[in-house]
DNA sequence: TGCAAGTCGTTACATATGAAACTATAAAGA
DNA sequence: TCTTTATAGTTTCATATGTAACGACTTGCA
């Protein structure tokens, strides 16, 4: 009894489902860079992804993390606590609203930014490796228009 | 203190970079199609998942189920427990080989394949319709290609 | 045969995650 | 000012997930 002789239940062709086929490519390559730093670095990917961010902006405070690693509260809560307990990030209180935090990567945090991050560009370059140019080019410019906008709530 | 002052460092541009895109877009996307369904027939992502690949395939084992979903197999028998539990799929055992289990939806479990199913597809349009024609066929092409091969082990 | 090694599936444990409640502080309005 | 409402961040609790250990069964080979 396969779907042959079930015509009329249209079941799902999951391997071209293309939210499932995104669900497949974004965990196995997001899972190959984590490889990458999690044993070596004791880093989760939540943390890898607050590091990333504190060394674009600097002095943010954690709902502002959150927004902008698409985060909940949380988890970057969480994050926070064990990198400022390892030393990796530095977190002040705002002089002005004394609920805010102000956050930073340390010199242990920026030392260990500057190893994950070229590995982290080297998988994604081995993954577009497998793009004709073309593709790449189109690719990044679908996903931009797929990303859900800034002020986008979970 | 912000990127510009710290151009040796060369962070990651989170939002620009694929694999995180990738996860976002993914979770994005599965989120509103598990929201459709979760609440309404108290149905997980994963077990969804299962009933998706018997709607296709009757009569698989867990670990083919595994296989054609991307799961490892203790997530597999997890929703496969509740689903029997609930009467949505009926589990036999192999009549050659007693370590295997005979796997199939039940009437109760098409019914409600047939409702998600429909609305999966509606989910997948709605993702699609943000992109142009040209660019929609590209995507599928592209993902197709990125998509690991059968064997790949997790 | 019979035993070693492999496979199928479940269970147990440790860890991760999200929702909601909570604390502390700030802002808005009477 | 005093009170209400909103916000930042943490903690708690319930659930989800992965790894490893396990029990049951089958297969390969002496």
């Amino acid at each position: 009894m396969t779907a042959a002789r079930h015509p009329d239940h249209a079941p799902l062709e999951l391997e071209r489902f293309v939210p499932y086929q995104l669900s497949i490519v974004s965990n196995t390559v997001s899972q190959a860079i984590a490889d990458d730093y999690q044993e070596r670095h004791d880093l989760g990917v939540t943390e890898w992804r607050v590091m990333a961010v504190l060394a674009r902006f600097d002095g943010l405070s954690a709902r502002e993390v959150a927004e902008r690693t698409a985060m909940d509260k949380v988890a970057v809560s969480r994050a926070l606590s064990r990198l400022v307990d390892a030393g990796r990030v530095r977190r002040e209180i705002h002089e002005n609203d004394k609920r805010r935090s102000v956050l930073g990567l340390t010199a242990e945090g920026w030392a260990i930014h500057d190893e994950v991050a070229p590995m982290a560009r080297r998988r994604e370059r081995e993954l577009l490796a497998r793009l004709e140019p073309d593709e790449q080019v189109w690719l990044r410019r679908i996903l931009d228009k797929l990303m859900p906008p800034e002020d986008f709530k979970r």
